[in-house]
Order: structure tokens, then C-alpha cells, then sequence
DNA sequence: TTTAGCACTCTATAAAGGAGAGTGCTAACA
DNA sequence: TGTTAGCACTCTCCTTTATAGAGTGCTAAA
């Protein structure tokens, strides 16, 4: 069978119909909406045919017709214009998120919220990879008696804190000697080339004053520790509510679970091979809880480096046009906007 | 109309049975399930009784009684015994909690998790208030090319970093000047002091130094800015779709939405005046949104200072004495663990 | 190739008819 | 006087039945 331009058209009216009204859309709907110039008639024909192709089905015999997961597929590849923002869109991002970055935390925050805010979707942003950024700096500062509070920062301008338990009679001189000898030997690494060797050189040059390796070993141990070291930040989740197909408390609790599984939405968001976007409709999700959603993400560079990206989920009946640009519109905007930061 | 011991025990078996199963109570339930000594008809009549008392209602006249707001009022103050936690639990929140305080901004997701799991319900978790702790230590550390890194520790060891600009030509002697200055005027403070006054007497000290003035300014906004400075952890949100009264989706998302309002949350766990435990049913609750739900809170001291809540968000239909028992705990087991955390 | 007409199918909604649970009242009983 | 058994009554919930409406597929005509 043969994808002609008429039956394109019609595609598209379904897709943009049932994207509006979540109702399955009829032969005579498209008919007086859209206007193809032919009757519901001829439309039904190339109904059927489009549903021998599988890019459309039927809920049941005398229902309309709803898309597929292979006909948004199809409607997302080939039929979709990416709807550009408007321009009141495009400087409520701008003022929102451009001018206020200070810290990366609170930012990936604004980030979300914005991103939820212009999609009626769930936002979903994966925290700039701390693990990749090489060590910038550690400084030691004295805290409370017998604890101290180490400040790493990375390259890409992370900020993490710890607090280590350190013996009573540590001297602020200790730990200066310490913090020395760790930015000599950390600067400029990554935390894997650190974990993989480094580590026991530190242990022997330390071993010269006994009394400071245990405090050491401590001191390392929670910024090697993989579990802290990104996460993903929502935004919107009542947006999902607000879905007719998540009407069902049984369907959205199976969705917004995995909203509390911070491994498996790190796993979602990680970024694919391929830099830029990437539509994930239902299935191909390979997470069982979100069959029913499409997911949508994009990557942000920084001189050709990937940095993180950001994403939206919803139910596969999305706008994808205004999800895509969005999403895309976030990232080459984050992408600017962290470049001068750093810069 | 008497409230004799019977009519209690009535009562009792009611709100007992109905936090159960959630389902309205019969006269021949009772009788069947807990052992009055007496015939179904005899607890109709001391049902009718307390139904005049406006204790219980009837959701229609064929069916059996629920508490009303009234009944479960009377049930926590009067007849509730506070179940005490099993050894399981105890351990449980023990080796999770009081073993593993290091940052306090992670033992507050701890917290939440912890009672939340325990209770079934949504827990909320206020972070100790920064605003009223006085001012530890101020550091300046170098950052990047014309930023710092501020960190600034207060006296309850809460840790907060702040990315500021300076000047191109800021020195590090520079930023040494400046934190000396601020750590011996601001040392001991709180906030509010700070803001009152002190605020021109730092100024003009700097004034010697005119450069560093706006670096001063500028520093000194993030941390006085009151908006940043508590905020509510939760935990659980997720087990408000399992409570059968929410079944409708509805009524849900007036319940979660009051969620995603940081400041309706801190209002509502803001401490009262009286410290311990408070339980607040149904329209004891101001806020609309919450009318079918209720709150039970708990504030924990050092030294007799109030620093927090804990508090945990329910159906109305919740298990008190549980839900009371595990807060209390929670609260008695952070105030503890707090003060070994700061001597 | 397109279209009008029509019989057919299926859902969603309303109406109707029990079954069941629970009550309130009355009268008997200890 | 307090308690209990019995019974008529009420109301919800569930199932069944009927009906209207939407939409289709097929056929035959344009």
C-alpha cells in the first residue's frame, strides 16, 4: 500500500484531532474540520486503508479512529512542523531562566518548572553530570569540633558539600597540609581516573602522617560515592492529572511510581548515543509503567560537549509539535546560557 | 446527653472499625467483631445516642456510621491510647536516622521517607529554620575568573553556598579582607538583627575599601533573602492514591495541589504556638483544599529551643495512633540525635 | 474514482427491577 | 428500667433491559 499525499492529510487530521480532543476521531469529524474537499465517504475508504497499515485503529467496531503507536511514530517523522514558539514564549524563557542563573541546582529547578509550565506536560531535568566534571578545587574549613566541612568544586562549576568526621586533635594546619596535597593530586581529574589508581598514590603520600589517613579516606569516600551524583528534577507532575487517559487512579499511580524510582528516571534521561532529540513513543519506551506515554528529550551541549538534557513525559496522545519545540528550545537556550557562564 | 462507658466503647469500635476498612459501621458489625456483651439492637440504640451527639453520621439512612470530624476529635482526646511502636519499628527508624546524620539537608529526606513508609501517609518534613540561627562562619573562596564561592555556616550547622560576582581585579587578599570583616560583625547574629541594623555599620567599615562595596552588597542579598530560607521536605506523596477516599481523581488533585505550594506547606507546619503534638481533623484545617484530610504535627527541640516539624497528611479516616506515635517518636528521636549532633 | 444510501454493530446512558444491608420502632422479656 | 427479638421500611448497589447515537463497511450509482 502507498502513502499518497491524501492519505497523509488525513493521518494528520486524526492525529491533530485526537491530540485535541482525546476522543477518537469519525469520518465525518475530518470531513467538516478539515477540509480535505472530499466526502466522509471517500475519507472512510483511505480510513480503512490506513488502518490495514497499521497507523490508525479502532477502540472498537462503531468508534472512530485513534492513532497508533506507529502512526504518531509516522505523524512525528514525516507529517509534524515544528510549531516555533511564540514570541511571548520564547522571552518568558528567555527572562526566566537567562538572567537568573547563579547556581546549577536552583537552576535545573527553574528549568522544569518552565518546561512543565509551556507543555502542560511533566518536565524532567537530569542534573549537569557532576561525575564527568573533572575536580576543580577542595578546600577543608573548620566546622565544629572534631568535624570539618569539605567544599569540592568541579570544572563545570559544581558546588558540593560534606561534612567528615575528623580526630579532636586535627589543627587547622592538618587539615591545610591535607586539602594541599588532595588539589595537587586531584586537579583536573575525573572521578573514574581518580577511583581507578589515584587513589592508593594519595594513601601512600599521606601515609607519611599516620594520624591523617583515616581522615582522608573518609573525606573521599561520599564524593566517589556514584549514588549522589546526579539526579533528576520534576516539574509538573500534576500536569498528569490533568490527562483524561490518567482519569483511571489505578493507571496514574502505575505512571507517577516511577516518579519516585530516581534510578529508573536517571536511566531515561541518560543520554543516547546520538546527541539532539529524541521521540520515544509508547513502546518504545522499554519501561512497562509508561507503555501508555511517549517520552521526549533533548541533549545540551557545550562546545561540543554533552552536558545533560531535559525532558518531557506524557501520555502518548501529546502535542508533540509544541513538546518538541519546546524542549528544543530549552536546551539550545541552556546550551547559550551556560557557554557565557562559563566563559 | 451522658457520655457513660458504653456509648465509649461504641464510639471506639467505630472510628477502630471505620480507619479499618472504610466502610460505614453497622450495629451487627460491631457486635460481631468486638465483644460489648450486647445485642446489635442495644448498640443501635447508643449509635441513635451518639448521632444526636453529633459524634458519628450517616451517610444515608441505610447504611451504617462513620465518625464525624466531632467523633474523631473525641476519639483522639479522650479514648485514643497512643500505640507505642514495635521493637522493629523503633530499630528501623534508629539505624536509618540516628546512625547516619552527616548533611542536614539529606537527614530531612531521610526523615520523610522514613515516616512516610512507616505511616502510609504523605509525610512533611520543614527544614530547621536557617532564619533564626545565627550566623557561624563566613567563607570566601575562589571560585572562578570573577566569581566566588561563598559559604556561609550557621550555628545549627546548616550549610548554604552562593556564587557571587566580583570584580575582575578582586584579589584573593581581597576576599580575605572582606570574610574577616563579615565573620567578626556577623559572628552570633541572626538574620533579623543583621537586617535591622548592622547592615549600614558593615557598610560603612567597607566604605575604607571602596571597591569591595557592591562585592559586599551583592553578598550579602542571597543569604538575607528570606524566601530561600526553609523549606517543606515530602515524602510519600504517592500514598494519598492509595487511600480509597481518593480514589477520585477530583478530589485528588485538590490534594495534591496544595503540594506543589511551598508556601501554603511551610504555613501549615510553621510551629504553633504550643510545642508537642498537634492534631488538626478534617475543618480544623483553614486551608479548603484540605477539609476531607487531616494533620498531625510535631515540633522537636534542642535545649528547649524549637528548631522544626514533622508533621504527616491524611484522610481524615487515618490511623491516629499510629500516625501519632510514629511522628512523636520521629520528633523525640531528632531532638536527641540533633543535640549529640551539635555537642 | 468518488459518493450517497443503508443496514449493521457497538457503546454509552437511562430506566427498571431485585438483593442486601442497615435502620428505627414496637413489644416482649429479665 | 434496660435489653433484646422481630419486622417493616429505606436506600444503595448491582444487574438486566431498552434505546438513542455514532460510526462503519458495503453496494450501487454517478
Amino acid at each position: 500500500m502507498q502513502m499518497d499525499e491524501r492519505k497523509k492529510k488525513v493521518l494528520q487530521a486524526i492525529v491533530l484531532d485526537y491530540i485535541a480532543t482525546a476522543e477518537p476521531v469519525g469520518s465525518r469529524t475530518i470531513a467538516r474540520k478539515f477540509d480535505l474537499g472530499v466526502s466522509p465517504a471517500t475519507i472512510r475508504n483511505e480510513m480503512a486503508d490506513l488502518e490495514d497499515m497499521g497507523l490508525i485503529e479502532q477502540p472498537h467496531t462503531s468508534a472512530g479512529r485513534i492513532p497508533s503507536n506507529s502512526g504518531y511514530r509516522f505523524y512525528v517523522d514525516c507529517l509534524m512542523k515544528m510549531a516555533s514558539l511564540t514570541d511571548k514564549e520564547k522571552l518568558f524563557i528567555e527572562t526566566n531562566v537567562v538572567h537568573k542563573i547563579r547556581e546549577l541546582e536552583s537552576f535545573v529547578q527553574q528549568t522544569s518548572r518552565l518546561v512543565s509550565q509551556l507543555t502542560n506536560l511533566t518536565a524532567l531535568v537530569l542534573t549537569p553530570v557532576k561525575a564527568n566534571s573533572p575536580f576543580h578545587q577542595v578546600h577543608l574549613l573548620p566546622y565544629q569540633p572534631s568535624k570539618a566541612l569539605m567544599v569540592v568544586v568541579k570544572e563545570n562549576g559544581a558546588v558540593e558539600n560534606h561534612v567528615i568526621d575528623i580526630g579532636e586533635n586535627t589543627t587547622q594546619e592538618d587539615l591545610q597540609r591535607v586539602s594541599t596535597i588532595l588539589n595537587s593530586k586531584l586537579k583536573g581529574l575525573t572521578m573514574e581516573k581518580v577511583k581507578s589508581g589515584l587513589l592508593s598514590e594519595i594513601y601512600s603520600e599521606l601515609a607519611r602522617q599516620k594520624d591523617l589517613i583515616s581522615m582522608a579516606m573518609e573525606l573521599l569516600e561520599p564524593i566517589l560515592d556514584p549514588h549522589e551524583q546526579d539526579k533528576v528534577v520534576l516539574g509538573g507532575t500534576l500536569n498528569m492529572l490533568n490527562q483524561p487517559e490518567f482519569k483511571d487512579v489505578e493507571k496514574l499511580k502505575n505512571v507517577l511510581r516511577i516518579f519516585e524510582e530516581d534510578h529508573t528516571l536517571k536511566k531515561m534521561l541518560t543520554p543516547s548515543s546520538e546527541p539532539g532529540l529524541t521521540v520515544r513513543i509508547g513502546g518504545e519506551n522499554n519501561l512497562e509503567e509508561i507503555q501508555d506515554c511517549s517520552l521526549i528529550t533533548a541533549t545540551y551541549q557545550i562546545d561540543g560537549q554533552t552536558i545533560s538534557s531535559v525532558g518531557v513525559l506524557g501520555p502518548t496522545r501529546m502535542d508533540y509539535s509544541k513538546a518538541c519545540s519546546v524542549v528544543e528550545f530549552m536546551t539550545t537556550s541552556l546550551g547559550e546560557v551556560l557557554k557565557r557562564y562559563y566563559k
